[in-house]
DNA sequence: AGCACGCCGACT
DNA sequence: GTCGGCGTGCTC
């Protein structure tokens, strides 16, 4: 009997591949471990086994499996599910989910290891110099990656050379596998028994009393070690000592001292808890009672709450609920650099049983995590974290929270798999029967309106907590405002008034504008030529700091050009404003006062953010500027003003939830204000203002804005009422770009008719030297998703079969952004 | 994706 | 004449 599994490997490639085993192999390997196989002529993947089965393979011949990795399954049975689910829905391969869902540390890379041939014929006449070269560093240091070749001849393509002198044999190419996951080891020294007793202590002490730095590590070990009996870390001797690292290596040599090591937890919170007990008040305590009322019915709850009226402590109390009951929570956020507020809240309370995954964390700290929720450890009952949280192993999930369930974060734009994780989250929460409830104090239209629609259910928080009132909205017509010459730069007399007023009365002000740099175009006063991105259909932003102007899209700069590179005339002018521009005019109207700027360019390095807004959480900063980055979750509590430079600028964004997205913008960052007893104010600076969208933010009316919106999407086609795929052709040649998208949307058009929108170029149809082109094809709701997936892909493999379009690739966007 | 194979231009 | 560019096809 032959026995044959199917494997999932971690590339683009749609179908699963069928590898044999032995009988031995089959009775062992079970679905969701990973095996090592080699695929294609010298590589070496790590793939995991889908299914084991035995039918042979009927037009090739299956290759033997290279390597067994794991002992249990690295994958429960829900994951596999899961992955097919987003495979099939999302329209990618299981193999991009692979590569998604695993820490890297996870996948085997097997790597191309070159050695020199022992008693190779010394005969190096015949080579030619990248030959020679490699051979000569080969003799130095024994054995190289291709990456290091590729460094050392600097080109591109190493491998022919290689072979070459494979053929002359003089090297020799292997693989390597390793096993990237290391447990962290903390190191620990002790004092050799040998010396316990008190006669020989006193000898050593005098046998060092030549070596004054050893004998004082020695004196600072006997000062920890009377203290505490605990084992004593080698980074503590250290410290306490002063001393260094070669010192005590050198006692270690003795044999004075022994090291030991133990493994440690990479991740584990280590503060204590502080917080006991959650009181809610009554009005949560009635959305609370609501929810859990719900959730004996409906899976998915929606919680709308408004800004600050307490949302996060109900989910504690759910979370609590469930991880008594033994299950597993997940609690799920757009962005994670952002909510350290947030983490430290849940950590004073649940302490060691939360977990936070993150994807900066190292590979090896994913490792940890991944093997605790594998495990259904008490540490990491709770996990917390970004999207890519829904691909853990969960053993027993009892409940996901998806907090902040509008934001676009969510859906993950790119590489594949194009997945939204809170529409993910719900079919996750469905295969283990657990609850989920999605917050947001401005919910999305699509998650509205299955609320709407009985599909969820409905709880709603209309007031602050406690009784904080609204912030009052204010409109500054700033057409009106120029026209009157009443503007100071981008500043309304209204605004710099009421900036006055709160750094008066020592309050805190943050102000929005939606565009980093200065100026995102120069123009030329007399001849109104603007510089270009040589690689990206953009116009160049002016980014003062730096004196540069930069490309958005690529990273492209130049130095700061203040003649017209078309015409050569001295007069160039700026339009537009970025959040650089608002900090200089700030500068200048109110010198007296901190400023802090919060944006991509400021945000940099690892602690980028959090050194902004600890410094504004401290008052250290008086104003804060900044792009959307401002409006995720921040709690400041001495904000009394917010102001919305330009408001125009995100409703006239080209995109059919423009709309919707201004609103839940300005609406998130006016919520920043006036979080405590004091009402607070936000001021809303507009060429329109009477857009119903800005007069919706005035009023907070959420449900007309519902109302509005939800018509415009019926009229339009669009979701909730219809369902998208976006197709984005790429390519480098233009022409070609324009035939295969003209291609795909006749052929789409064949099956799916005026349902097909398009090809049409996108605002920024060059990006890095590749054109773009957009289809979008709208499902109407009564059209069975399935199939209309299955078609796609069988027009994709037609499009893909046809060689002059090659070189054009296709991106699939299900449910975009 | 990553790699081999095969066909054409620019150099020794 | 070769080297190396990239278009094409395939991977169990």
């Amino acid at each position: 009997m032959s026995y044959f599994a199917d494997l999932i490997l971690p590339l683009p490639l749609d179908n699963r591949f069928t590898y044999s085993l032995t009988q031995e192999e089959a009775e062992f390997i079970q679905p969701g471990m990973r095996l090592a196989v080699q695929f294609g002529k010298n590589r070496v993947y790590t793939g995991i086994v889908a299914e084991i089965h035995q039918n042979p393979p009927e037009v090739y011949e299956a290759k033997p499996i290279h390597q067994i990795l794991d002992e249990i399954p690295l994958l429960t049975r829900e994951q596999l599910t899961f992955w097919h689910w987003i495979a099939s829905y999302y329209l990618c391969a299981e193999g991009d989910v692979m590569r998604a869902a695993l820490p890297g540390a996870f996948l085997l890379e097997s790597e191309s290891i070159v050695k020199l041939v022992k008693d190779a014929p010394p005969d190096t006449e015949e080579l030619n110099d990248d030959e020679y070269l490699v051979v000569e560093a080969l003799q130095r240091q024994s054995s190289m990656k291709i990456q290091e070749i590729e460094q050392l001849l600097d080109r591109k393509k190493v491998l022919p050379v290689i072979n070459k002198l494979v053929a002359k044999n003089l090297v020799d190419l292997n693989q390597e596998i390793y096993e990237q996951f290391k447990p962290k080891q903390l190191r620990y020294v002790r004092l050799n028994p040998a010396y316990e007793a008190e006669s020989e202590m006193h000898q050593l002490l005098d046998d060092l009393s030549r070596a004054p730095k050893q004998r004082e590590i020695l004196l600072s070990y006997f000062s920890i070690t009377a203290q505490s009996k605990r084992p004593l870390k080698v980074k503590n001797l250290l410290e306490e000592s002063g001393a260094s690292n070669s010192i005590l290596k050198s006692l270690i040599d003795k044999n004075i001292f022994e090291e030991f090591f133990e493994e440690t937890d990479r991740v584990v919170f280590s503060g204590e808890i502080s917080q006991h007990e959650i009181h809610l008040n009554k009005i949560q305590q009635e959305a609370f009672d609501e929810i859990q009322e719900n959730f004996r019915q409906d899976q998915v709850c929606l919680l709308h709450g408004v800004t600050s009226s307490g949302k996060t402590e109900i989910y504690i109390k759910l979370i609590e609920e469930v991880i008594n009951k033994g299950k597993q929570a997940l609690y799920l956020l757009p962005e994670i650099a952002l909510t350290t507020q947030l983490i430290k809240r849940l950590q004073n309370f649940f302490g060691d049983k939360v977990l936070v995954y993150h994807s900066k964390y190292s590979v090896n700290e994913r490792v940890e995590i991944y093997k605790k929720v594998m495990d259904n450890s008490e540490k990491g009952k709770i996990i917390i974290g970004a999207r890519s949280c829904i691909f853990l192993p969960f053993q027993d999930l009892g409940l996901i929270v998806v907090d902040e369930e509008h934001e676009s974060t969510f859906k993950q734009f790119d590489p594949a798999p194009r997945y939204h994780a809170r529409d993910a989250a719900v079919v996750l929460a469905n295969m283990f029967k657990a609850n989920i409830v999605l917050g947001s104090a401005t919910p999305s239209i699509e998650s509205y309106f299955n609320a709407e629609h009985n599909k969820y259910s409905l709880v709603e928080l209309t007031r602050r907590f406690g009784n904080v009132l609204m912030p009052e909205v204010e409109i500054v017509d700033i057409k009106t405002a120029h026209r009157k010459k009443k503007m100071t730069g981008h500043f309304s007399e209204r605004l710099i008034a009421e900036i006055r007023e709160s750094l008066k009365e020592e309050e805190q002000v943050i102000l929005f504008q939606n565009r980093r740099g200065f100026s995102p175009i120069l123009e030329c006063n007399t001849c109104g030529h603007s510089p270009q991105c040589p690689n990206c259909d953009v116009s160049l932003t002016y980014h003062s700091h730096n004196n540069q102007l930069r490309c958005h899209y690529c990273g492209y700069h130049i130095a700061m050009q203040h003649q017209c590179m078309a015409c050569g005339s001295n007069e160039v002018s700026t339009k537009g404003f970025g959040t650089e521009q608002v900090e200089t005019e700030l500068k200048a109207l109110f010198p007296k006062h901190k400023i802090g700027r919060m944006d991509q360019d400021t945000t940099r390095g690892k602690h980028g953010y959090e050194k902004i807004i600890q410094a504004f959480e401290d008052h250290e900063t008086d104003i804060l500027i900044g792009t959307q980055m401002l409006t995720k979750g921040l709690d400041f509590r001495k904000v009394s003003l917010v102001g919305i430079m330009n408001a125009d600028n995100l409703l006239n964004f080209p995109d059919f939830r423009a709309h919707e997205r201004s609103f839940q913008l300005m609406l998130q960052v006016a919520g920043r204000s006036g979080r405590t007893k004091k009402r607070g104010k936000v001021l809303i600076q507009t060429y329109n203002p009477h857009h119903q969208i800005i007069q919706q933010v005035s009023t907070g009316d959420y449900s007309e804005m519902y109302k509005e919106q939800l018509e415009d999407r019926y009229q339009y086609q669009y979701p909730p009422y219809f369902r998208l795929i976006r197709l984005t052709l790429k390519c480098r040649d233009y022409s070609k770009t324009n035939e295969a998208a003209e291609w795909l949307a006749r052929a789409l058009e064949n099956v799916f008719d005026r349902y097909v929108l398009g090809p049409e170029f996108p605002p920024v149809a060059r990006i890095r030297n590749e054109y773009y082109k957009n289809i979008l094809i709208k499902i109407p709701q009564k059209q069975s998703l399935g199939k209309t997936k299955k078609m796609v892909h069988r027009i994709l493999n037609s499009f893909k079969a046809i060689g002059a379009y090659r070189s054009v690739r296709v991106v699939v966007n299900v449910d975009p952004q």
